[in-house]
DNA sequence: TTAGGGTTAG
């Protein structure tokens, strides 16, 4: 039915002008330059060669011909497209021949036309591999030029993005999406939502934003995952309100949003929500339960590990609980959230705990849970604790990785052992674990912290050797030493140095700026860096407003530090331990009581302020 | 083909 459009079957001259290799294999040739498969015979003799793959059988039949003309010849004699692709791989391997996007092309046809997909994309892959500056509009008009067939060309086009997308080749397959609607390939919900997911995994959402708009505008279909992977992007890049535009538009498609949509919104929240996002996380797990979508395992394990991480260990607890009470068992993740934020909160005995009580759950802990836990007497500087916990993982023979090293690392860095760091540094390899990034920060800042600048130096410059490019954590910690060394000027300069390099400074960075500048006695150049930091569209944390307050307290501007006090409350900012102690240590004994809301602070207001 | 946990910096 759908043949290819240019392949003619051969004319009766060409053919009788080739009847000579109707014979077996002639040992010299006349001057003819190509092999005749004209003659039935021959033909099953080639068929059945190349299916039993007897290479060595067949090379003598191709001659004199080259292999490409061979393969013409296979096209025009229409072999079926199993044998014309066994033969092309053979013969590019055999003869280091690349044959042309054409002939790729022609076999893509003919295989469509089989619905053998799998085969097109494998051989797709191994195209794009090899020559992987294929131009777009070059397949898309040879591929018109060879077929007529509209659906056959849109599932190749549909596979040539699905590749692209698989093989990290996303401005290709961006590109690819844009023109196939010139070309009017239809392209499938499958293959645009792989190239969605992939731009999710690379945080392009531009691009991401770009293909969902013109999904709409090109009418190509949707379903409920195209809708939760955009939702997902636009969360993990913190643009709740446009997901939240996006939950609008799937509800005008008829599309209703499912508990994976719902989990995707919470851990927006949950992660890049600003003030009074636990508040709003819990909202979300109120009104999926109003319209019937049951929360599942993942929605308590977000909604616990937002919790934790937001410094509410009581409302982890009490998610925790009520998972439990809905019929629902806490898996290893639940326990690892949990057992992480006692950790982080100083409570390991608690942690550990936890850690019994899953074992007694007849469930295994896992490196995470044994990273939180090594992390968790780190923290409360228990080096002996944390050695221990580690031999002991490691006789048990579960896998160490490189977080695991790393927390070890930093943990005899905090206790200033810098020489047994750098020795565990030296033999992660022997478990086949290698530095990153993180370990070469903890090891920087081990040095820093250590009075010992000439090996953080040393190590800086390694990592340049080493290809192992610098963070935003790294700069931090080199911001952060600049400023603790009076020198927040200098280190101001890095800012720049970071945004040429592509690195977006966090709160992290303007906080120990502004620190910085405090401490130098200078509030005012404080507040240009939080302008600064405001017009980067970075709002100011709880961290910021410590440091700023401290700053002009010490400065005897206690007037202005109260506004800023005011300022943070109003923004739904919760005061941490840090702030109390400000208020108390900065300002209380000094003879002076803030006033909040215009009303004079007491303990009251500290419990009403408290938590969520 | 979509959603959840662990390290380093304030």
């Amino acid at each position: 039915m759908h043949r290819l459009r240019r392949l003619r079957a051969p004319t009766p001259h060409a053919a009788s002008s080739f009847s000579y290799h109707l014979h077996t294999v002639p040992t010299h040739p006349p001057t003819l330059t190509s092999p005749c498969l004209s003659d039935p015979n021959f033909r099953s003799q080639v068929s059945s060669l190349i299916t039993i793959q007897q290479w060595s059988k067949l090379e003598p039949l191709i001659q004199p011909a080259n292999p490409t003309q061979f393969l013409q010849q296979l096209f025009e004699f229409n072999f079926p497209s199993d044998i014309i692709l066994a033969f092309l791989q053979w013969s590019q391997h055999a003869f280091k021949v690349t044959h042309s996007l054409e002939d790729y092309i022609k076999l893509f046809i003919l295989l469509a036309n089989d619905k053998r997909y799998p085969k097109i994309r494998s051989l797709l892959h191994k195209l794009l591999k090899q020559a992987n500056i294929v131009s777009n509009s070059a397949f898309f008009s040879t591929l018109l030029n060879f077929s007529d067939n509209s659906c056959a060309n849109s599932i190749i086009v549909d596979m040539l993005i699905m590749t692209y997308a698989n093989n990290g080749m996303y401005n290709n397959a961006l590109e690819a999406f844009k023109r196939a609607g010139d070309y009017g390939f239809k392209l499938s919900v499958y293959s645009c939502n792989l190239m969605l997911g992939s731009l999710v995994k690379e945080g392009r959402v531009a691009s991401l934003e770009f293909v969902y708009k013109m999904m709409i505008r090109r009418r190509i279909e949707f379903n409920l995952i195209t809708f939760n992977i955009v939702i997902n992007g636009l969360c993990k890049a913190g643009r709740l309100n446009r997901a939240g535009d996006v939950v609008e538009d799937m509800k005008v498609h008829g599309v209703m949003p499912n508990v994976v949509t719902y989990n995707t919104l919470i851990d927006g929240y949950c992660k890049r929500g600003g003030p009074g996002k636990m508040y709003k996380a819990d909202t979300l797990l109120k009104e999926m339960v109003e319209r019937r979508v049951c929360p599942n395992e993942i929605t308590y394990n977000t909604l616990i590990d937002g919790f934790c991480k937001d410094d509410n260990l009581v409302a982890g607890v009490r998610v925790f609980k009520e998972m439990k009470q809905q019929g629902l068992r806490p898996g290893v993740i639940t326990y690892n959230s949990l057992i992480n934020g006692f950790c982080d909160d100083g409570k390991v005995d608690e942690a550990l705990g936890l850690r019994d009580e899953m074992v007694d759950f007849g469930l295994e802990p896992n490196i995470v849970t044994y990273n939180a836990i090594m992390n968790g007497f780190s923290k409360k500087r228990m080096l002996k604790e944390t050695r221990e916990l580690f031999d002991d993982i490691v006789e048990k023979g579960v896998a160490v990785n490189v977080l695991t090293f790393n927390t070890l690392i930093d943990a005899y860095c905090k206790a200033g052992k810098m020489e047994e760091a750098m020795a565990i540094r030296d033999m992660m390899s022997e478990r086949m674990v290698f530095p990153n990034v993180s370990t070469y920060n903890c090891l920087i800042g081990g040095y820093y912290l250590n009075g010992n600048k000439e090996m953080a130096n040393k190590l800086l410059d390694e990592m340049g050797e080493k290809i192992i490019k610098a963070d935003v954590v790294t700069y931090n910690i080199r911001i952060d030493a600049m400023c603790k060394n009076a020198e927040t000027r200098k280190a101001v300069r890095l800012l720049d140095e970071m945004s040429e390099k592509g690195l977006t400074p966090s709160h992290v960075t303007y906080n120990a700026l502004m620190a910085g500048y405090c401490r130098e006695g200078n509030p005012n150049a404080a507040l240009t860096v939080r302008r600064r930091m405001e017009k980067e569209g970075k709002s100011p944390n709880v961290v910021t407003y410590n440091v700023l307050i401290k700053g002009l307290c010490e400065k005897g501007k206690l007037e202005e530090a109260n506004r800023f006090l005011n300022e943070m409350l109003e923004k739904g900012l919760i005061p941490n331990r840090i702030t109390y102690d400000i208020i108390k240590e900065e300002m209380m004994e000094k003879g002076f009581v803030p006033s909040i809301d215009g009303h004079l602070y007491n303990d009251s207001k500290i419990s009403k302020l408290e938590k969520y």
